[in-house]
DNA sequence: ATGAAAGCGCTAACAA
DNA sequence: TTGTTAGCGCTTTCAT
């Protein structure tokens, strides 16, 4: 390979004069839609080959107004659900000619600094699958029209799209999962930090338990984790004769539950009680485990994040959007399953 | 608010006027370890929050010759693994003040086509911690000069820092926790795929076996997954009485054979056979496995990494480092501990 | 279809 | 310490 000892970087100045054209011409090879010849754009190329040379985003975009640089904000990400959700987001955004930026937020404050990070680079457009973002961060995404969209996080706030599970119909399903299953004193248990979607399934499970007469025993956890689960089980155990149904509002939490159960009270799932997570994780399916559950599907809620994002990238005009993910119950081992099936 | 009506972006030379100064004073603000006056920056930055400006670092980064984006390369991110990996080295390098493009690659050939696309923002390094870099990659990089660091990849390639986890110990710990729990005819669980990190582990394992004249079966599954280990429970089961002890080269592997095991051939673990995993991911220590297993740190890992990239960003003359990764050996539940213990 | 020239928003010499 | 000036590498009218 003959590389120039000089470390300098390829320009478009140095294609355009290998290959005896203007420097319009290189650039034009390099823009889809543009006027140019077959042959010169031939030539172009042939050189750039040669050279080595790659298009400058940074100087590109300086001057388009736009990188095509987008910013997808995440919390939890080494938690199997938002992890897919994240590889997807970010596989889907690479696909549609986009890079992600990744940033991980853990509070809100953290996510208010960071997202404030992304403006610096003229990012095209911002997904936020944190827990709790600040809604300042919608303002002034509006203020400098950025593209936004939240995912599983309450429409509260106008001004961006929003990519959610429907929370009330998670209630409902739960409710009828655990009702399926024969279970008439029922319970959930979800954690004390309030958030959307976690928050809201576990809510409307209570208000849809209350509707059907059967009021529903809640039970709070430190957070979402596995670990909440398993703790969540000394304050259960104890109670379990007054119980025989409870939704757990994520799935982490009804492994650690079921772990804790099983393990340290010695209680029967699903004899003693039927177990209703809510996500469907890789690890619900796991022979140890095989939590009935209810699926959102991770892969759907990227894609239609990153596909709004995009939209509105080319139609800031557009309407607010909401897309509502419809769910999926999963019977498998912690439910009684109805004798007739 | 009184956000201005136009839609215009805030300039350095808004905030300049605004603020009565020049555009190199404002520039200059923002630069830390510049040469400005107290009373000036005050000025500046107070103007800089009164009209919302932000610092542009396409058009810094085209003037300073390097943005600060930074490339991480991963591929199965949403593996418990990996994605703990990547979430702290993204964190690890916001915290430094670099923004990371995450590319999610899953074949060779893919990441060799994203990786080029870094080079049109002029990252500033590059950390690859997917299964299988291309090697152009590194001759790449090399060339535009641009830092590298390659996690868990064999340092065959020169030219590129690397973190990797000591093979040969985790062979050694492997054979060291079995032969103590008792096990004398041994086994290995391994991907037929080659990989550095993994395949490696395991032929360290099997090495090490020979040496104490205690020659060990290989079992081939078809990749590193949960799924992979439960399918080679087929092949294994019938086996159960030529082998008491068997070192799974990832914990997922591992935790996917217990169950087969368990669930469908009525096989104990510990009793039976003695297993052994490597890795330790969060799973590996749920209450419905308890896994021994071989721990290799991913937050010193990636902390490494992204440490070593930084420093070869600041002296890119340093000689080539190899950061060799300690490992540490963990009984839990699925080997027997000797009596006097 | 192509080239010349202006400028995106910023930083870095240099001069004052 | 500050302002002036000249680019960084690219795209984009506007002529040709």
């Amino acid at each position: 390979m003959m590389t120039s000892p000089t470390e300098k970087r390829i320009t478009s100045f140095d294609v355009a004069r290998h290959a005896g054209v203007s420097r319009s011409v290189v650039s034009r090879a390099f823009t889809k839609g543009a006027t140019i010849s077959d042959t010169a754009r031939a030539k172009v190329l042939q050189s750039a080959d040669e050279l080595g040379y790659q298009v400058n985003y940074l100087a590109r975009g300086l001057q388009t107004k736009h990188s095509n640089l987008v910013g997808i904000v995440a919390s939890a990400l080494d938690t199997p659900y938002r992890a897919r959700q994240v590889r997807i987001a970010a596989q889907e955004c690479i696909k549609r000619g986009f890079r992600p930026i990744l940033l991980t937020a853990e509070s809100a404050v953290e996510s208010e600094k960071l997202t404030s990070l992304l403006f610096n680079y003229n990012v095209a457009g911002v997904i936020i699958t944190s827990a709790e973002p600040s809604s300042k961060i919608i303002t002034e995404c509006n203020r400098l029209s950025i593209p936004i969209v939240m995912v599983n996080r309450g429409s509260d706030i106008s001004g961006a799209d929003c990519v959610q599970m429907d929370i009330d119909q998670a209630g409902a399903l739960a409710y009828q999962m655990l009702n399926e299953a024969g279970a008439r004193r029922l319970a959930v248990l979800m954690p004390s930090v309030e958030s959307y979607s976690v928050s809201g399934r576990a809510r409307a499970f209570v208000k849809t338990c209350k509707k059907h007469k059967t009021p529903a025993l809640i039970f709070t956890s430190s957070d979402q984790s596995y670990n909440a689960g398993l703790d969540a089980a000394q304050e259960i155990g104890p109670r379990i004769d007054t119980l025989d149904g409870i939704f757990c509002a994520t799935d982490l939490l009804a492994l650690g539950l079921l772990d804790g159960l099983r393990h340290k009270w010695n209680i029967e799932v699903p004899e003693k009680l039927s177990v209703v997570g809510c996500d469907d994780i890789e690890q619900a399916s796991w022979c140890s485990y095989k939590l009935s559950t209810i699926r959102q599907d991770a892969d759907e809620q990227a894609i239609a994040a990153v596909s709004i994002m995009l939209k509105r990238i080319e139609d800031p005009t557009m309407a607010t959007q909401t897309y509502i993910q419809n769910l999926t119950p999963l019977h498998r081992g912690t439910t009684k399953r109805p004798i007739r099936k």
